[in-house]
DNA sequence: ACGATAATTCGATGGAGAACGAATCGTGGA
DNA sequence: TCCACGATTCGTTCTCCATCGAATTATCGT
């Protein structure tokens, strides 16, 4: 009886080590070796091994510069993945459920576009004001969504006609309703951090909003975070 | 260090015999202890310990009928992350995409839906002839939806307002497209099969048309199976 | 009431792999 | 050139758990 692929898969994410490295790459960075050794409590020959087998399973993608290792994750499908794990985790041990008011669950990173409860908001926004258009099974900018990113000066032409989807909805784990995500999401939160709306909070996956952003997401979404 | 939500969900799945369980019950139907330990190549013992954990966790949900034990998904939930393992194991195992002719590509269930080539023509056509409409980020039915329904005999209203979602898109690891999820999927594959449009083909996933289904998907849908 | 079948529990065995110490490789800086 | 530091490889130990045989419980049919 030959080992079904989402065996594979599953084995890889089913170690706690392996799951708390997966986990601290979620926010979309990329970290070294020595790094995830420590998020994920265990020493760096034992770390070395354990990321050797992610990469080789595909689930990271590995990046040399000079004597450093920089992991980060394989892809969008990945995240994906860790995503609807972390939903139907989340379903059964109600113990992050009790806490809603955490950093985490307002505004986080996403792999690389914007989660929480400020990117269920933000996806209602655009929404709730004709920013975006459904032209069959994909989403796309309306001429005032279009006219909305060139204020704020996000070039989302170039987004379009590329590999990667222009923009899809990702299902958020805490707050159970959807968000943005796509190469539309991920401009958009790149843009949040460049400008400072947003700004890491530490080593987790929480954004926190700055005076600035405050007043952005206001006069942009209407959003009063 | 204390072992994620991930890790524990991963490793229910990474066990070889445990993840055949899962792919046997991907069609969403329900099987016993005994056909799933056949289905694993295990013996009824240890089918039994494994079925014990993974309803324990939360990845299967137990009906007891008489002295037998019947096991099924434990929710959409579970099918979404079953789903979207197998969608990153194709990427790199290319041996499933080398033979695309293969029934289960044709037309398979997917949990209570239709996936596939069928299932994508199928929600192209929806899509395709204004069947479908995008209200927000939610599917629903458009007038010429709505009538369509009524001529197939399936009461759409009934599925509304549920806790369930009405419509969802759901992501095709064989095709890369996406194909119609929701009670409103599930509602038209069991139509499909109470009218043996489809009939299953012996215990794998596979759903062959019948000439009637022919008939019937190309008077109602414009697909030529 | 009594066998027959489904399923579970218990106990013992074996193997896979996670962990670390020590040594080695590779790159950058002085 | 030599040292410092990041990272890997090797060998060993140890824990976890999948597996099966045997016995037990539960339910159906007669």
């Amino acid at each position: 009886m030959e080992t079904p692929p989402i065996a594979s898969i599953g084995a890889l994410v089913g170690e706690p080590a392996r799951a708390l490295m997966l986990d601290a790459l979620m926010d979309g960075r990329a970290l070294t070796a020595s790094e995830l050794a420590d998020r994920a409590g265990i020493t760096r020959q034992t770390a070395s091994a354990h990321l050797a087998r992610l990469t080789d399973g595909g689930l990271l993608s590995l990046e040399r510069q000079g004597r450093h290792r920089y992991f980060r994750l394989g892809g969008e499908e990945v995240a994906a993945v860790l995503e609807s794990l972390m939903l139907l985790g989340e379903r059964r041990s109600s113990a992050a459920l009790a806490r809603p008011r955490s950093p985490e669950r307002c505004a986080r990173s996403c792999y690389d576009h914007l989660a929480g409860r400020l990117g269920v908001a933000l996806l209602d926004s655009l929404d709730g004001q004709g920013h975006i258009e459904t032209c069959g099974t994909r989403l796309l900018l309306s001429p005032s969504g279009e006219k909305l990113f060139a204020q704020l000066d996000i070039d989302w032409r170039s987004l379009q006609h590329r590999r990667r989807s222009f923009a899809r909805l990702c299902l958020d784990w805490s707050e159970r309703r959807h968000h943005l995500a796509g190469a539309l999401g991920a401009a958009l939160l790149a843009h949040f951090l460049e400008n400072r709306w947003l700004v890491r909070s530490g080593e987790t996956r929480a954004l926190m909003p700055t005076d600035r952003g405050r007043r952005g997401f206001g006069e942009y979404f209407e959003i009063s975070v």
